[in-house]
DNA sequence: TATTGTTATACTCTATAACTATA
DNA sequence: TATAGTTATAGAGTATAACAATA
């Protein structure tokens, strides 16, 4: 009997590992900065993804979700009441309804990516070359 | 009026950018990885937390994944419905009950661990030399 | 008195199915 | 017919509060 073939070298998956670790603790983290705003995990990235200067249809919120449509409604629901952002039919397709930021929802936004934005100690306590290195082997996993 | 001041380097900011995307985009590859054995992320880290070897109270696990103990009783007796571990009563302290994997547990942990394992092709795809160094400062950051 | 685990309750996220109104 | 968004419903995770058994 063949033990199932790793196709992957056993240097991915070393770092994987520790990769995996780090993220398993940022989870953590993530929820309770963003839960001073009072925001909840994906409201959080929901504000992330909105564009200022640019009507969102709902449909691309349940697409970068990975989502069913019907459970952006809720979740848009919630950030209207609480006064962040607004529905607007869409003039062209009057099926379609944009989310535009209001004056606060920016505001609120605009907090929510600095505590996002914010390095855990883990990664700001690394030496700038570490750092320099780091950034320079990660943007390879995202361009190509 | 000041500005909040940035203690970070912005090398941290920039790495740790990138850093975050990867972790976004991974965390529905983990969703629908684990969802393939019909288990929950939450499932899935608890499963991966329990040490085969040792029964494991219930309160490590409240505490292990930062939540209230009143979760841990559903989280649990699910697992339990399906027959992935046991609930049993610690000899010494009678309060506690340690959680104990059954045979299929083991093995659903086992396959698990493998799924959580599986680098991601941003991962893999990188440059032996890449890899190695990539696993060397992140060894850095858990370690101090 | 403090701790472990449970029950009850409420909220949010998620999936599915059925629906409306548009296209 | 197909698509955008909604409603209804159900399951899961999480928080709080009240409780029983034990320390």
């Amino acid at each position: 009997m063949t033990v199932a073939e790793t196709t992957t070298p056993p240097e991915a998956e070393a770092a994987w590992q520790i990769l995996w670790e780090l993220m398993l603790k940022q989870r953590t983290r993530f929820v309770e900065a963003v839960a001073e705003l009072d925001l909840t995990p994906v409201q959080a990235i929901v504000l992330r993804r909105l564009d200022p200067e640019r009507p969102t249809p709902m449909r691309e919120i349940a697409d970068m979700l990975r989502c069913d449509a019907s459970n952006v409604t809720g979740i848009v629901d919630r950030l209207e009441a609480r006064g962040a952002v607004e529905r607007r039919p869409d003039p062209t397709d009057r099926r379609v309804k944009a989310l535009v930021l209001t004056r606060s929802g920016r505001t609120l936004r605009r907090r929510a990516l600095q505590k996002m934005g914010e390095p855990p100690p883990e990664i700001a306590n690394l030496s700038r070359a570490d750092l320099q290195t780091l950034h320079g082997i990660l943007s390879r996993t995202t361009s190509r």
